[in-house]
DNA sequence: TAAAATTTGTACGTATGTATC
DNA sequence: CGATACATACGTACAAATTTT
Protein backbone atom coordinates (compact mmCIF):
# COMPACT_ATOMS: atom_id res chain seq x y z
CA UNK A 1 0.00 0.00 0.00
CA UNK A 2 3.25 2.36 0.88
CA UNK A 3 6.05 2.73 -1.34
CA UNK A 4 9.23 4.15 -0.69
CA UNK A 5 9.26 8.09 -1.50
CA UNK A 6 12.10 9.89 -3.47
CA UNK A 7 12.72 12.80 -3.46
CA UNK A 8 14.33 14.75 -6.07
CA UNK A 9 17.00 17.47 -4.77
CA UNK A 10 16.54 21.09 -6.72
CA UNK A 11 19.22 20.86 -9.01
CA UNK A 12 18.22 17.61 -9.78
CA UNK A 13 15.20 19.07 -10.82
CA UNK A 14 16.38 21.32 -13.04
CA UNK A 15 19.18 19.06 -14.41
CA UNK A 16 15.72 17.45 -15.58
CA UNK A 17 13.91 20.50 -16.91
CA UNK A 18 17.32 21.54 -19.29
CA UNK A 19 17.63 17.89 -20.12
CA UNK A 20 14.29 17.44 -20.94
CA UNK A 21 13.76 20.43 -23.31
CA UNK A 22 17.05 19.36 -25.03
CA UNK A 23 15.55 15.63 -25.66
CA UNK A 24 12.41 17.36 -26.48
CA UNK A 25 14.15 19.31 -29.37
CA UNK A 26 12.88 22.83 -28.01
CA UNK A 27 16.85 23.25 -27.58
CA UNK A 28 18.97 22.19 -30.37
CA UNK A 29 22.79 21.73 -30.63
CA UNK A 30 24.51 25.11 -30.75
CA UNK A 31 21.60 26.64 -29.33
CA UNK A 32 22.77 29.02 -25.89
CA UNK A 33 20.72 28.97 -23.12
CA UNK A 34 19.47 31.38 -21.11
CA UNK A 35 22.09 33.23 -18.59
CA UNK A 36 22.34 31.72 -15.40
CA UNK A 37 20.60 34.88 -13.26
CA UNK A 38 17.79 34.69 -15.84
CA UNK A 39 17.90 30.94 -16.17
CA UNK A 40 17.82 31.02 -12.43
CA UNK A 41 14.96 33.93 -11.89
CA UNK A 42 12.89 31.18 -14.34
CA UNK A 43 12.99 28.31 -12.24
CA UNK A 44 12.81 29.96 -9.11
CA UNK A 45 16.15 28.95 -7.36
CA UNK A 46 19.18 30.07 -6.80
CA UNK A 47 22.74 30.54 -8.97
CA UNK A 48 24.70 28.57 -7.13
CA UNK A 49 21.60 25.47 -7.07
CA UNK A 50 21.22 26.26 -11.02
CA UNK A 51 25.19 26.07 -11.56
CA UNK A 52 25.22 22.45 -10.38
CA UNK A 53 22.98 21.38 -12.61
CA UNK A 54 24.47 22.94 -15.72
CA UNK A 55 28.27 21.20 -13.83
CA UNK A 56 26.99 18.02 -14.48
CA UNK A 57 25.54 17.95 -17.47
CA UNK A 58 28.54 20.59 -18.55
CA UNK A 59 30.90 17.00 -17.72
CA UNK A 60 28.98 15.13 -19.28
CA UNK A 61 29.37 16.69 -22.76
CA UNK A 62 26.14 17.92 -23.31
CA UNK A 63 26.71 21.67 -22.42
CA UNK A 64 29.46 23.66 -23.05
CA UNK A 65 29.69 27.10 -21.39
CA UNK A 66 32.00 29.86 -22.43
CA UNK A 67 32.62 32.76 -19.88
CA UNK A 68 32.44 36.02 -22.07
CA UNK A 69 29.43 38.32 -22.74
CA UNK A 70 27.40 36.90 -25.53
CA UNK A 71 28.80 33.74 -24.08
CA UNK A 72 26.93 31.37 -21.65
CA UNK A 73 25.70 27.78 -21.94
CA UNK A 74 25.33 25.80 -24.94
CA UNK A 75 24.43 22.58 -26.14
CA UNK A 76 26.67 20.61 -27.55
CA UNK A 77 25.48 17.08 -27.50
CA UNK A 78 21.82 16.45 -28.03
CA UNK A 79 22.46 12.87 -26.31
CA UNK A 80 21.83 13.58 -22.87
CA UNK A 81 23.46 9.99 -20.91
CA UNK A 82 20.81 7.94 -19.24
CA UNK A 83 23.05 7.76 -15.56
CA UNK A 84 22.50 11.46 -15.65
CA UNK A 85 18.80 11.20 -14.85
CA UNK A 86 19.24 8.30 -12.92
CA UNK A 87 15.28 6.74 -12.94
CA UNK A 88 14.45 5.23 -9.30
CA UNK A 89 11.73 3.60 -10.50
CA UNK A 90 11.97 0.26 -12.62
CA UNK A 91 9.35 -1.35 -14.51
CA UNK A 92 7.73 -4.81 -13.88
CA UNK A 93 8.30 -6.92 -16.67
CA UNK A 94 4.01 -7.85 -16.11
CA UNK A 95 3.85 -3.71 -16.61
CA UNK A 96 5.54 -3.61 -19.95
CA UNK A 97 2.62 -5.00 -21.70
CA UNK A 98 0.42 -2.23 -19.92
CA UNK A 99 2.29 0.44 -21.35
CA UNK A 100 1.51 -0.81 -24.73
CA UNK A 101 -2.36 -1.50 -23.40
CA UNK A 102 -1.95 1.99 -22.55
CA UNK A 103 -1.09 3.32 -25.39
CA UNK A 104 -3.97 1.91 -27.27
CA UNK A 105 -6.12 3.49 -25.05
CA UNK A 106 -5.11 6.74 -25.74
CA UNK A 107 -2.53 7.71 -28.18
CA UNK A 108 -5.20 6.93 -30.93
CA UNK A 109 -7.57 9.71 -30.15
CA UNK A 110 -4.52 11.88 -29.12
CA UNK A 111 -3.36 11.95 -32.69
CA UNK A 112 -7.03 12.42 -33.79
CA UNK A 113 -6.90 15.23 -32.13
CA UNK A 114 -3.75 16.33 -33.31
CA UNK A 115 -5.24 16.06 -36.62
CA UNK A 116 -7.97 18.14 -35.99
CA UNK A 117 -6.43 21.06 -34.36
CA UNK A 118 -2.18 20.87 -35.37
CA UNK A 119 -1.02 23.75 -37.03
CA UNK A 120 0.90 23.50 -39.87
CA UNK A 121 4.37 24.05 -37.57
CA UNK A 122 3.38 21.58 -35.45
CA UNK A 123 3.47 19.42 -38.73
CA UNK A 124 6.40 20.80 -39.70
CA UNK A 125 8.06 19.73 -36.81
CA UNK A 126 7.13 16.36 -37.20
CA UNK A 127 8.98 16.53 -40.61
CA UNK A 128 12.03 17.61 -39.15
CA UNK A 129 11.89 14.95 -36.44
CA UNK A 130 11.19 11.76 -39.21
CA UNK A 131 13.84 13.57 -41.20
CA UNK A 132 16.42 13.64 -38.69
CA UNK A 133 15.65 10.08 -37.94
CA UNK A 134 16.11 8.71 -41.33
CA UNK A 135 19.55 10.90 -41.06
CA UNK A 136 20.49 8.78 -38.26
CA UNK A 137 18.90 5.81 -38.85
CA UNK A 138 21.57 3.44 -37.72
CA UNK A 139 21.97 5.83 -34.36
CA UNK A 140 19.57 3.27 -32.25
CA UNK A 141 19.81 5.32 -29.41
CA UNK A 142 19.50 8.33 -31.02
CA UNK A 143 16.60 6.92 -33.25
CA UNK A 144 14.86 5.81 -30.23
CA UNK A 145 15.07 9.92 -28.79
CA UNK A 146 13.77 11.02 -31.94
CA UNK A 147 10.72 8.45 -31.58
CA UNK A 148 9.79 9.61 -28.49
CA UNK A 149 10.07 13.45 -29.65
CA UNK A 150 7.95 12.52 -32.70
CA UNK A 151 5.21 11.71 -30.29
CA UNK A 152 6.09 14.20 -28.28
CA UNK A 153 4.56 16.38 -31.26
CA UNK A 154 1.40 15.00 -32.05
CA UNK A 155 0.64 15.45 -28.18
CA UNK A 156 1.76 19.12 -28.71
CA UNK A 157 -0.04 19.20 -31.65
CA UNK A 158 -3.48 18.71 -29.64
CA UNK A 159 -2.75 22.08 -27.97
CA UNK A 160 -4.06 21.00 -24.55
CA UNK A 161 -2.03 20.46 -22.42
CA UNK A 162 -3.36 17.79 -19.86
CA UNK A 163 -2.82 16.18 -23.07
CA UNK A 164 1.00 17.18 -23.24
CA UNK A 165 1.41 15.71 -19.66
CA UNK A 166 -0.42 12.44 -19.85
CA UNK A 167 1.21 11.90 -22.93
CA UNK A 168 4.88 12.81 -21.67
CA UNK A 169 4.12 10.17 -18.64
CA UNK A 170 3.23 7.46 -21.08
CA UNK A 171 6.60 7.93 -23.10
CA UNK A 172 8.04 8.07 -19.98
CA UNK A 173 6.77 4.51 -19.03
CA UNK A 174 7.43 3.86 -22.88
CA UNK A 175 11.71 4.47 -22.22
CA UNK A 176 11.58 2.24 -19.31
CA UNK A 177 9.87 -0.33 -21.11
CA UNK A 178 12.70 -0.17 -23.87
CA UNK A 179 15.17 -0.45 -20.75
CA UNK A 180 13.51 -4.20 -20.24
CA UNK A 181 14.19 -4.91 -23.78
CA UNK A 182 11.29 -3.30 -25.66
CA UNK A 183 13.25 -2.38 -28.89
CA UNK A 184 14.42 -3.46 -32.39
CA UNK A 185 17.48 -3.83 -34.62
CA UNK A 186 17.90 -1.71 -37.77
CA UNK A 187 15.28 -3.53 -39.49
CA UNK A 188 12.70 -1.86 -37.43
CA UNK A 189 14.59 0.94 -37.34
CA UNK A 190 13.49 1.22 -40.96
CA UNK A 191 10.09 0.11 -40.71
CA UNK A 192 9.16 2.07 -37.85
CA UNK A 193 10.21 5.29 -39.93
CA UNK A 194 7.78 4.42 -42.45
CA UNK A 195 5.49 4.09 -39.99
CA UNK A 196 5.92 7.70 -38.62
CA UNK A 197 5.57 8.79 -42.20
CA UNK A 198 1.61 7.45 -42.88
CA UNK A 199 1.04 8.34 -39.65
CA UNK A 200 2.03 12.27 -40.02
CA UNK A 201 0.23 11.75 -43.38
CA UNK A 202 -2.90 11.08 -41.97
CA UNK A 203 -2.65 13.51 -39.63
CA UNK A 204 -1.93 16.16 -41.96
CA UNK A 205 -4.70 14.50 -43.95
CA UNK A 206 -7.23 14.88 -40.90
CA UNK A 207 -8.65 12.08 -41.92
CA UNK A 208 -9.83 10.09 -38.04
CA UNK A 209 -10.13 6.87 -39.71
CA UNK A 210 -6.69 7.24 -41.59
CA UNK A 211 -4.89 8.05 -38.38
CA UNK A 212 -7.01 5.77 -36.57
CA UNK A 213 -5.45 3.06 -38.80
CA UNK A 214 -1.90 3.85 -39.21
CA UNK A 215 -1.86 4.57 -34.99
CA UNK A 216 -2.79 0.69 -35.15
CA UNK A 217 -0.42 -0.21 -37.62
CA UNK A 218 2.19 1.62 -35.22
CA UNK A 219 0.86 -0.24 -32.00
CA UNK A 220 0.85 -3.50 -33.78
CA UNK A 221 4.24 -3.43 -34.71
CA UNK A 222 5.33 -2.82 -31.18
CA UNK A 223 3.08 -5.10 -29.65
CA UNK A 224 4.80 -7.69 -32.05
CA UNK A 225 8.36 -6.75 -31.51
CA UNK A 226 7.67 -7.08 -27.48
CA UNK A 227 6.06 -10.51 -27.99
CA UNK A 228 8.72 -11.64 -30.06
CA UNK A 229 11.84 -10.43 -27.64
CA UNK A 230 10.21 -10.89 -24.47
CA UNK A 231 8.50 -14.61 -25.04
CA UNK A 232 7.05 -15.04 -22.05
CA UNK A 233 5.38 -12.02 -20.66
CA UNK A 234 2.25 -12.77 -23.22
CA UNK A 235 0.31 -9.31 -24.05
CA UNK A 236 -3.69 -9.22 -23.58
CA UNK A 237 -4.77 -9.36 -26.67
CA UNK A 238 -6.27 -6.15 -27.89
CA UNK A 239 -9.90 -6.06 -27.51
CA UNK A 240 -12.25 -5.05 -30.59
CA UNK A 241 -13.39 -1.26 -29.35
CA UNK A 242 -9.53 -0.51 -29.11
CA UNK A 243 -9.01 -0.53 -32.11
CA UNK A 244 -10.00 0.96 -35.61
CA UNK A 245 -13.66 0.04 -37.20
CA UNK A 246 -12.56 -1.79 -40.09
CA UNK A 247 -10.30 -4.44 -38.09
CA UNK A 248 -13.24 -5.14 -35.81
CA UNK A 249 -15.16 -7.98 -35.15
CA UNK A 250 -14.47 -11.15 -37.80
CA UNK A 251 -12.64 -9.31 -40.17
CA UNK A 252 -9.87 -9.43 -37.51
CA UNK A 253 -7.36 -12.05 -38.60
CA UNK A 254 -3.84 -11.65 -36.76
CA UNK B 1 10.04 27.03 -21.97
CA UNK B 2 11.28 26.94 -18.33
CA UNK B 3 9.13 26.87 -15.05
CA UNK B 4 9.72 27.12 -11.85
CA UNK B 5 10.69 23.77 -10.15
CA UNK B 6 8.99 23.00 -7.02
CA UNK B 7 10.64 20.24 -4.43
CA UNK B 8 8.60 18.48 -2.11
CA UNK B 9 10.44 17.51 1.33
CA UNK B 10 10.41 14.02 2.28
CA UNK B 11 7.30 13.86 5.15
CA UNK B 12 5.66 16.14 2.53
CA UNK B 13 6.02 13.39 0.17
CA UNK B 14 4.64 10.71 3.19
CA UNK B 15 1.77 13.00 4.16
CA UNK B 16 0.70 12.51 0.13
CA UNK B 17 0.72 9.16 0.57
CA UNK B 18 -0.97 8.42 3.48
CA UNK B 19 -3.84 11.34 2.69
CA UNK B 20 -4.07 9.68 -1.17
CA UNK B 21 -4.67 6.59 0.70
CA UNK B 22 -7.26 7.64 2.77
CA UNK B 23 -8.84 9.93 -0.13
CA UNK B 24 -9.22 7.01 -2.44
CA UNK B 25 -10.74 5.08 0.60
CA UNK B 26 -7.76 2.06 0.96
CA UNK B 27 -7.93 3.60 4.22
CA UNK B 28 -10.99 3.59 5.74
CA UNK B 29 -12.19 5.66 8.64
CA UNK B 30 -11.33 4.03 12.41
CA UNK B 31 -8.78 1.94 10.75
CA UNK B 32 -5.13 1.63 12.15
CA UNK B 33 -2.26 2.76 9.79
CA UNK B 34 1.26 0.45 10.43
CA UNK B 35 2.94 0.66 13.17
CA UNK B 36 5.61 4.07 13.39
CA UNK B 37 8.36 1.71 12.44
CA UNK B 38 6.95 -0.27 10.00
CA UNK B 39 5.79 2.24 8.00
CA UNK B 40 8.94 4.08 7.97
CA UNK B 41 10.72 1.55 7.17
CA UNK B 42 7.88 0.63 4.03
CA UNK B 43 8.28 4.13 3.05
CA UNK B 44 12.36 3.87 3.50
CA UNK B 45 12.17 7.11 5.85
CA UNK B 46 13.26 7.63 9.00
CA UNK B 47 10.94 7.46 11.98
CA UNK B 48 10.96 11.32 13.36
CA UNK B 49 10.36 12.53 9.45
CA UNK B 50 7.20 10.17 9.30
CA UNK B 51 5.95 11.45 12.70
CA UNK B 52 6.06 15.18 11.38
CA UNK B 53 3.85 13.94 8.35
CA UNK B 54 1.64 12.05 11.16
CA UNK B 55 1.65 14.71 13.74
CA UNK B 56 0.44 17.27 10.77
CA UNK B 57 -2.21 14.92 10.26
CA UNK B 58 -3.15 14.22 13.77
CA UNK B 59 -3.46 18.11 14.22
CA UNK B 60 -5.83 18.23 11.22
CA UNK B 61 -8.01 16.02 12.78
CA UNK B 62 -7.75 13.43 10.11
CA UNK B 63 -5.86 11.00 12.28
CA UNK B 64 -5.71 10.34 16.25
CA UNK B 65 -2.58 8.58 17.48
CA UNK B 66 -3.14 6.60 20.72
CA UNK B 67 -0.33 5.70 22.30
CA UNK B 68 -0.61 2.05 23.80
CA UNK B 69 -0.05 -1.55 22.98
CA UNK B 70 -2.63 -2.11 20.28
CA UNK B 71 -2.81 1.44 19.98
CA UNK B 72 -1.26 3.61 16.77
CA UNK B 73 -2.61 5.94 14.42
CA UNK B 74 -6.34 5.81 13.49
CA UNK B 75 -8.28 7.00 10.60
CA UNK B 76 -10.27 9.93 12.37
CA UNK B 77 -11.43 11.42 9.19
CA UNK B 78 -11.58 10.68 5.56
CA UNK B 79 -11.76 14.53 4.77
CA UNK B 80 -8.02 15.44 4.30
CA UNK B 81 -8.14 19.39 4.56
CA UNK B 82 -6.94 20.60 1.15
CA UNK B 83 -4.65 22.85 3.06
CA UNK B 84 -2.29 20.54 4.23
CA UNK B 85 -1.53 19.34 0.34
CA UNK B 86 -1.04 22.75 -0.65
CA UNK B 87 -1.33 22.57 -4.01
CA UNK B 88 1.15 24.55 -5.63
CA UNK B 89 0.27 24.47 -9.12
CA UNK B 90 -2.77 26.25 -10.64
CA UNK B 91 -4.93 25.86 -13.54
CA UNK B 92 -5.69 28.37 -15.69
CA UNK B 93 -9.31 28.96 -16.91
CA UNK B 94 -8.41 28.55 -20.54
CA UNK B 95 -6.82 24.97 -19.50
CA UNK B 96 -10.22 24.09 -17.71
CA UNK B 97 -11.85 22.36 -21.02
CA UNK B 98 -8.73 20.62 -21.76
CA UNK B 99 -8.83 18.54 -18.50
CA UNK B 100 -12.00 17.59 -20.13
CA UNK B 101 -11.86 16.95 -23.37
CA UNK B 102 -8.63 14.70 -22.23
CA UNK B 103 -11.28 12.97 -20.17
CA UNK B 104 -12.86 12.39 -23.28
CA UNK B 105 -9.88 11.02 -25.26
CA UNK B 106 -9.10 8.28 -22.43
CA UNK B 107 -12.09 7.45 -20.16
CA UNK B 108 -14.37 5.86 -22.21
CA UNK B 109 -11.52 3.22 -22.96
CA UNK B 110 -10.26 2.90 -19.37
CA UNK B 111 -14.28 2.10 -18.66
CA UNK B 112 -14.32 -0.04 -21.65
CA UNK B 113 -11.03 -2.43 -20.14
CA UNK B 114 -12.76 -2.07 -16.70
CA UNK B 115 -15.38 -3.55 -17.98
CA UNK B 116 -13.15 -6.47 -19.78
CA UNK B 117 -10.92 -7.10 -16.88
CA UNK B 118 -12.48 -5.87 -13.63
CA UNK B 119 -13.72 -8.45 -11.40
CA UNK B 120 -16.65 -9.02 -8.77
CA UNK B 121 -13.87 -7.05 -6.14
CA UNK B 122 -13.61 -4.37 -8.18
CA UNK B 123 -17.27 -4.06 -8.98
CA UNK B 124 -18.10 -3.76 -5.55
CA UNK B 125 -15.98 -1.00 -4.24
CA UNK B 126 -17.69 1.00 -7.65
CA UNK B 127 -21.16 -0.42 -5.65
CA UNK B 128 -19.85 1.41 -1.70
CA UNK B 129 -18.31 4.17 -3.12
CA UNK B 130 -22.03 5.04 -4.74
CA UNK B 131 -24.00 4.12 -1.55
CA UNK B 132 -21.69 6.70 0.74
CA UNK B 133 -22.01 8.89 -2.52
CA UNK B 134 -26.01 8.69 -1.54
CA UNK B 135 -25.37 8.72 2.16
CA UNK B 136 -23.95 12.11 1.56
CA UNK B 137 -25.53 13.59 -1.07
CA UNK B 138 -25.70 16.95 0.94
CA UNK B 139 -21.88 17.29 1.75
CA UNK B 140 -20.66 18.44 -1.12
CA UNK B 141 -17.06 18.08 -0.68
CA UNK B 142 -17.54 14.76 0.55
CA UNK B 143 -19.43 13.86 -2.92
CA UNK B 144 -16.37 15.09 -4.76
CA UNK B 145 -13.95 12.94 -3.21
CA UNK B 146 -16.01 9.90 -3.82
CA UNK B 147 -16.54 11.01 -7.66
CA UNK B 148 -13.07 10.53 -7.62
CA UNK B 149 -12.69 7.66 -5.84
CA UNK B 150 -15.47 5.99 -8.01
CA UNK B 151 -13.45 7.02 -11.23
CA UNK B 152 -9.98 5.95 -9.64
CA UNK B 153 -11.66 2.43 -8.94
CA UNK B 154 -12.98 2.44 -12.57
CA UNK B 155 -8.71 2.37 -13.68
CA UNK B 156 -8.25 -0.01 -10.73
CA UNK B 157 -10.46 -2.29 -12.45
CA UNK B 158 -8.14 -2.56 -15.45
CA UNK B 159 -5.73 -3.85 -13.74
CA UNK B 160 -3.14 -1.85 -15.36
CA UNK B 161 -0.96 -0.19 -13.51
CA UNK B 162 0.11 2.90 -16.03
CA UNK B 163 -3.57 3.35 -16.82
CA UNK B 164 -3.92 4.06 -12.99
CA UNK B 165 -1.26 6.46 -12.66
CA UNK B 166 -2.77 8.63 -15.75
CA UNK B 167 -6.26 8.39 -14.34
CA UNK B 168 -4.62 9.57 -11.04
CA UNK B 169 -3.23 12.66 -12.53
CA UNK B 170 -5.99 13.48 -15.00
CA UNK B 171 -8.52 12.84 -11.46
CA UNK B 172 -5.73 15.18 -10.17
CA UNK B 173 -6.22 17.95 -12.88
CA UNK B 174 -9.92 18.16 -12.75
CA UNK B 175 -9.78 18.58 -8.95
CA UNK B 176 -8.52 21.82 -9.97
CA UNK B 177 -10.66 22.66 -12.22
CA UNK B 178 -13.22 22.30 -9.38
CA UNK B 179 -11.57 24.63 -7.44
CA UNK B 180 -11.97 27.26 -10.31
CA UNK B 181 -15.50 26.60 -10.57
CA UNK B 182 -16.17 23.56 -11.91
CA UNK B 183 -19.04 22.52 -9.73
CA UNK B 184 -22.88 22.19 -9.42
CA UNK B 185 -25.22 22.65 -6.36
CA UNK B 186 -27.75 19.63 -4.86
CA UNK B 187 -29.29 19.07 -8.14
CA UNK B 188 -26.30 17.96 -10.35
CA UNK B 189 -25.48 15.75 -7.50
CA UNK B 190 -28.41 13.82 -7.59
CA UNK B 191 -27.51 13.68 -11.03
CA UNK B 192 -24.19 12.81 -10.97
CA UNK B 193 -24.79 9.98 -8.07
CA UNK B 194 -27.49 8.48 -11.02
CA UNK B 195 -24.80 8.20 -13.68
CA UNK B 196 -22.52 7.01 -11.60
CA UNK B 197 -25.27 4.17 -11.21
CA UNK B 198 -25.52 3.80 -15.13
CA UNK B 199 -21.84 3.77 -15.53
CA UNK B 200 -21.53 1.00 -13.01
CA UNK B 201 -24.50 -1.12 -14.80
CA UNK B 202 -22.33 -0.67 -18.12
CA UNK B 203 -18.87 -2.05 -16.59
CA UNK B 204 -20.56 -4.52 -14.73
CA UNK B 205 -22.60 -5.70 -17.90
CA UNK B 206 -19.18 -6.10 -20.10
CA UNK B 207 -20.94 -3.89 -23.27
CA UNK B 208 -18.51 -1.83 -24.46
CA UNK B 209 -21.69 0.48 -26.29
CA UNK B 210 -23.51 0.58 -23.21
CA UNK B 211 -20.09 1.84 -21.46
CA UNK B 212 -19.45 4.39 -24.36
CA UNK B 213 -22.91 5.59 -23.89
CA UNK B 214 -22.88 6.02 -19.62
CA UNK B 215 -19.81 7.40 -20.13
CA UNK B 216 -20.27 9.81 -22.72
CA UNK B 217 -23.41 10.98 -20.73
CA UNK B 218 -21.04 11.69 -17.61
CA UNK B 219 -18.69 13.55 -19.65
CA UNK B 220 -21.51 16.34 -21.54
CA UNK B 221 -22.80 16.92 -18.03
CA UNK B 222 -19.71 17.83 -16.77
CA UNK B 223 -19.25 19.83 -19.65
CA UNK B 224 -22.64 21.77 -19.59
CA UNK B 225 -21.71 22.57 -15.98
CA UNK B 226 -18.69 23.76 -16.72
CA UNK B 227 -20.11 26.03 -20.28
CA UNK B 228 -23.07 27.85 -17.50
CA UNK B 229 -20.67 28.37 -14.35
CA UNK B 230 -17.71 30.05 -16.57
CA UNK B 231 -19.49 30.82 -19.72
CA UNK B 232 -16.76 32.65 -21.21
CA UNK B 233 -14.32 30.16 -21.70
CA UNK B 234 -15.68 28.34 -24.10
CA UNK B 235 -15.25 24.47 -25.28
CA UNK B 236 -13.89 23.19 -28.14
CA UNK B 237 -17.08 21.24 -29.43
CA UNK B 238 -15.99 17.47 -28.73
CA UNK B 239 -15.30 15.78 -32.01
CA UNK B 240 -16.95 12.96 -33.86
CA UNK B 241 -14.29 10.42 -33.20
CA UNK B 242 -14.44 11.16 -29.18
CA UNK B 243 -18.34 10.34 -29.23
CA UNK B 244 -19.80 6.94 -29.24
CA UNK B 245 -21.16 5.71 -32.57
CA UNK B 246 -24.73 5.65 -31.56
CA UNK B 247 -24.30 9.44 -31.33
CA UNK B 248 -21.97 10.14 -34.47
CA UNK B 249 -22.61 12.29 -37.52
CA UNK B 250 -25.97 13.84 -38.39
CA UNK B 251 -27.48 12.43 -35.56
CA UNK B 252 -25.96 14.76 -33.38
CA UNK B 253 -28.58 16.84 -31.76
CA UNK B 254 -26.79 18.90 -28.71
C1' DT C 1 44.95 50.37 -27.14
C1' DA C 2 42.13 50.61 -23.21
C1' DA C 3 37.99 50.74 -20.85
C1' DA C 4 33.29 48.94 -20.35
C1' DA C 5 29.94 45.53 -20.33
C1' DT C 6 28.38 40.91 -19.76
C1' DT C 7 28.79 36.47 -18.39
C1' DT C 8 30.76 32.70 -15.80
C1' DG C 9 33.59 31.25 -11.64
C1' DT C 10 34.42 31.13 -6.54
C1' DA C 11 33.71 31.68 -1.71
C1' DC C 12 31.41 32.21 2.62
C1' DG C 13 27.61 32.65 6.08
C1' DT C 14 23.02 31.36 7.13
C1' DA C 15 18.78 28.84 7.25
C1' DT C 16 16.24 24.79 6.86
C1' DG C 17 15.25 20.13 6.89
C1' DT C 18 16.63 15.20 7.43
C1' DA C 19 18.88 11.32 9.60
C1' DT C 20 21.10 9.30 13.43
C1' DC C 21 21.60 8.47 18.18
C1' DC D 1 11.10 12.89 22.61
C1' DG D 2 15.13 15.64 22.33
C1' DA D 3 19.80 16.79 20.72
C1' DT D 4 23.35 16.62 17.54
C1' DA D 5 25.42 16.10 12.93
C1' DC D 6 25.06 16.52 8.17
C1' DA D 7 23.38 17.74 3.60
C1' DT D 8 21.15 20.93 0.71
C1' DA D 9 19.76 25.45 -0.85
C1' DC D 10 19.94 30.35 -0.56
C1' DG D 11 21.82 35.10 -0.85
C1' DT D 12 25.48 37.89 -1.58
C1' DA D 13 29.73 39.64 -2.79
C1' DC D 14 33.60 39.70 -5.57
C1' DA D 15 36.97 37.77 -8.93
C1' DA D 16 38.06 36.20 -13.66
C1' DA D 17 37.47 35.91 -18.55
C1' DT D 18 36.53 37.66 -23.06
C1' DT D 19 34.01 40.21 -26.37
C1' DT D 20 32.45 44.67 -27.60
C1' DT D 21 33.00 49.53 -27.94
Amino acid sequence: MFTPVRTRSTFEEALRQIADAIRAGDLRAGDRLPSERILAAQMAISRPTLREAIKLLSDAGVLEVKPAPGGGAFVRSELVPSNLLEERSKLRISEVSGVLEARRAFEPRVAQLAGLYGTEADFEAMRRTIALQRQHANDRERCLQLDLRFHIWIARATHNSTIVAMMRFLLHQLELAWDMGLRGGPEETRWAIAIHERTLAGIVSGDPEAIDAAMDEHLSFLERIWEEESGRARLRKPPDFLLPHAQRSVLRSS
